[in-house]
Formats: structure tokens, sequence, C-alpha cells
DNA sequence: ATGTGC
């Protein structure tokens, strides 16, 4: 029996990529972490196997909580986490969500190839930059107004569509049509409305970007076309969240369940899991305002879209705005009511997945039709320095993961660290000399923090999820621009 | 992630 131990942590390996630490104390499950040795490494060096232990604990976590190869230390829960929780009987933690409630990617198919873009990169990246808000506090692409928030929060994209900055098609290739029904914009604090009013299409800070790439490899030729990628062509990826919007419902939500429910609090090791019981009003409340800044983040990303195709069709001669199409958009961070099959029953679950990506097979009536037999788009950015990729959903997924896999490369550590290790300038120098890849951002600590050197091997990711069959390469792109906050 | 502390 091959086991790993860090500190007092015990992972025992069940088959390749598979590692399980035994439930010990109260906790109701196992946990489970999906990681190749050398990745397994790098996760064991931080909180991440702890965190992992304590959300094994929360009432109602079915068959283990598990970690994505990419997984690392977060806000109670882990990033890269995956916890499915009984929906009648279990809980649901805003912890497990995460702060930035429905930070995720989109990919934009576009008409141009690197050879139309090559040598003009330096303008591209200057255009995008004025036209894309970032870095933190307010302004976005539209001036935002209480009814352009509850619009945004009750209908998501379908919002956008009325408003003139979307097409159907976008509707048609987004998670969800762009919309949770679920939402509940009553239940969203008006303090997070104020925040969120003047950041309608922002790209905000930290780790989100817009990254112009090129695809460079496809690996699986009929969904490739299926998905409309071919090599050398150029798409554009668009990462960013819900901003103050859905941090300030995680903050209120965590401070309210921790008063209310704190018999529920004490059973668990880590005050930032705070969870709501199900069926309680604090639970359908968090759900409703949770589902509610998921919409929120669709919008804000539906209209850096819109300013995208404009500025797309103003660099280049032979763009339209109508020839830049939405591939497919995925939540990142989410919690969803999803039934699966547990013990040979089907069960309605809050699936939790902070810093992971859903990752359904064909077949699955949550897939868009026009993927619904090949497997849904996955879009698993990496660094600045490494491209990324497009996976399909795999076919062990629901088994393994209540259809669940990787969403990026993960840190390899803290951003107080990465900007000891780097020095902004002389990265996005070396980036533009040694692999003409051109950033441009409102900080340089930002660069710095961000650098390529600061996160896990994305191929190792990749590998690692095509090789337990929950996610399967289609497509990698290599970064040509990238502008950030 | 974040009007970057409670």
């Amino acid at each position: 029996m091959t086991t790993r131990e860090f500190d007092d942590i015990t992972l025992e390996r069940v088959r390749e990529h598979v590692w399980e630490i035994a439930p010990e104390g109260e906790m109701e499950v196992p946990a489970r972490v999906l990681a190749s040795e050398a990745l397994l490494e790098e996760i064991g060096d931080d909180d991440s196997l702890q965190q992992l232990k304590n959300a094994a604990h929360l009432p109602g976590m079915q068959k283990y909580a598990l970690a994505m190869p990419d997984a690392h230390q977060g806000y109670g829960f882990p990033v890269g986490g995956v916890g499915a929780i009984d929906a009648e009987d279990g809980c649901i933690s805003p912890g497990a969500v995460g702060f930035d409630i429905n930070c995720g990617v989109r990919m934009l198919r576009t008409p141009l190839t690197y050879d139309d873009v090559r040598g003009r990169e330096e303008e591209l990246v200057d255009a995008l930059f004025d036209a894309v808000p970032s870095g933190l506090g307010g302004g976005g692409v539209v001036e935002g107004s209480r009814d352009a928030v509850d619009g945004a929060l009750e209908r998501g994209v379908e919002w956008a569509l009325e408003e003139g900055y979307a097409t159907e098609y976008d509707l048609k290739h987004c998670e969800d049509e762009g919309r949770r029904p679920d939402a509940k914009p009553e239940y969203v604090p008006k303090k997070a409305k104020d925040r969120g009013m003047n950041q309608m299409g922002s790209l905000g800070s930290g780790n989100h970007f817009l990254e112009v790439q090129r695809v460079t490899d496809t690996f699986d030729d009929g969904v490739a076309d299926a998905y409309g990628l071919r090599e050398g062509e150029i798409v554009v990826l668009i990462h960013c969240g819900s901003r103050g919007l859905g941090h300030q419902i995680c903050s209120n939500y965590v401070r309210k369940i921790e008063q209310e429910h704190g018999e529920l609090l004490d059973r668990l090791p880590d005050k930032d899991l705070a969870a709501a019981p199900a069926g309680s009003a604090l639970a359908e409340e968090y759900y409703g305002a949770m589902c509610a800044a998921v919409n929120f983040a669709w919008v804000n990303r539906q209209l850096i879209t819109h300013r995208t195709r404009e500025t797309l069709a103003d660099v280049f001669d032979a763009v339209d705005t109508d020839d830049v199409e939405l591939l497919y958009d995925v939540a990142h961070n989410i919690a969803k009511r999803e039934t699966h099959e547990v013990d040979g029953e089907q069960r309605e679950l809050f699936v939790h997945r902070k810093g992971a990506t859903r990752a359904f097979p064909a077949g699955r009536a949550e897939v868009p039709a026009a993927y619904r037999d090949v497997g849904q788009p996955v879009i698993i950015p990496g660094s600045m320095g490494a491209g990324s990729y497009v996976l399909k959903g795999g076919d062990r997924s629901l088994s393994e993961t209540f259809g669940s896999t990787a969403h990026g490369a993960g840190r390899l550590m803290s951003r107080t660290q990465a900007k000891q290790e780097f020095w902004g300038g002389d990265v996005q120098d070396d980036l533009a000399e040694q692999e003409h890849i051109y950033v441009k951002a409102n900080s340089g600590a930002t660069i710095a923090e961000e650098a390529p050197g600061v996160y896990k091997d994305i191929d190792e990711v990749v590998r690692v999820s095509g090789d337990l069959g929950i996610g399967d390469k289609v497509a990698r792109t290599f970064p040509v621009c990238n502008i950030k906050g």
C-alpha cells in the first residue's frame, strides 16, 4: 500500500492519481485528492489538505470531499475543491463557493489568424486596455443604475440581450444560457447592489484578465470542429467575476450564518466554513442571492464581450462585431442544485465548486444543445506565460467528481511571496522579448503576483484530468496579449 | 477575490 504523509495527514493511494484521507473524528466522509505525485507534493505544501479534511465535516457531505489537481489553500474551503452536499438534510456554505461568486471564464472565437495579429500586438493590447475597464474600484462598460443592476441580477444575459449587449447565439452558448432561474435579487443586500452599480462590465484585479490567444494545437478533431476551434486562429479569453457585489453577498451571509447557526458552526473545525442548514431561511436567502450574483457575473463578462467586439472591429478592418462568437462561458466559483446518483439512487445536492469547473459529459441535459452530443466545453486558463486549454466534459466525471474538473493552474505561492520573487517590469519585458506575449496592467505589483512562475504546471493538471477521464483535452492555446488589473 | 483590517 502506497501512502504519503504531510505533517500529521496521511493519504493512501487508491489508484493512479487518486489519494484518500480516511475519516477520523467528526468527518462525515473521507477526503480525496486527485493528483499526480508531483502535484500532490505541491498541494501538500500549503494548508489545503487540512482545509479539505475540515470540509469533510460539513453535514450531509456525500461520498468524499474532493480536491482537484490544481488545489491550493483558500478561505476555509480549498480552492480547487468540490463538495456535494445533500440539499434536503445537509447545508450550504458560502466559504465553499468563494468570495468571488461566479468568477469564471468565457472564450470568444474570432475570424482572425495569428498572421493577422503578428506585428500589431502592442496596438491591440493598448486598444483593449483603453476599452475594457480594469483594476480596483469603479467604472464599467455601462453606466450602472438601480434598474440595470436589478435586471442583471434577475435575468442575467437575457437582460443584456434586451439592452443590446448580447445576441441570441450568446445565450445559447453560455452555461445555463446565462441565467440562473433560482436567482432572488430581493435577498441581495442593498450595499452589494450599490457596489455593483458602477462595476458593470469591468475586469477587476488579481488574477482577472482579458487575453488574446492563438490556438496552437487541437487534439480531438471531431470535438474541436464542434467547438469551432482550428490551429492558428485567434480566440479571446475573459476571466472575471462578480466584483464587489459578490464579495459583499459572501461576507454579509457568512456573518449572518455565523450568528444564527452557531450549533452547526460548533461542529465545524474552522469557522470560515460557516454553513446554513438546508431548508433554513438563511440557506434559501443565501442561495437566492448567490444565484443572482451568478447572473450579475455573466452580465459582467457579456458587457466586456460587447466592448471587445467593438474594439476588435475598430482595430481590424476584416472584423465585424458579429464575427466574434461566444464558444462557451463557465463558472469556476458556484454552488448549484444538481441531481446525482449516490449509492444507486438519485439525490438532490448542493454541488459546491470553488475553483472547479463543471465538466458534464455528452448526454447530460444541462449541456447546451450545440454541445450535447460531444460534452460541454471546459475552459481552463493557465498563467499569462503558459496558455490555456479547452477540454470536454469527461465520461467518468459524473461517477468520480459529481461532474467536475480543475479550473486552472493553481497558485504555487502567496501573492506576498510572489512580489518578493518577481519584479513586474522584468516579467513584462521577458514575456515580450522571449515569448512575444504583450502584457499591460494597471500596476507592476499585479504582474509580479501573477508571474508565470507563481503557478503550477497547467500541462500536468490537464494530463491528470485526462488520465482520470473527468475532462479530456480538445485544444491548447498560447497567449498573444493580455490586459489585467 | 475585495472601496486590501475589525
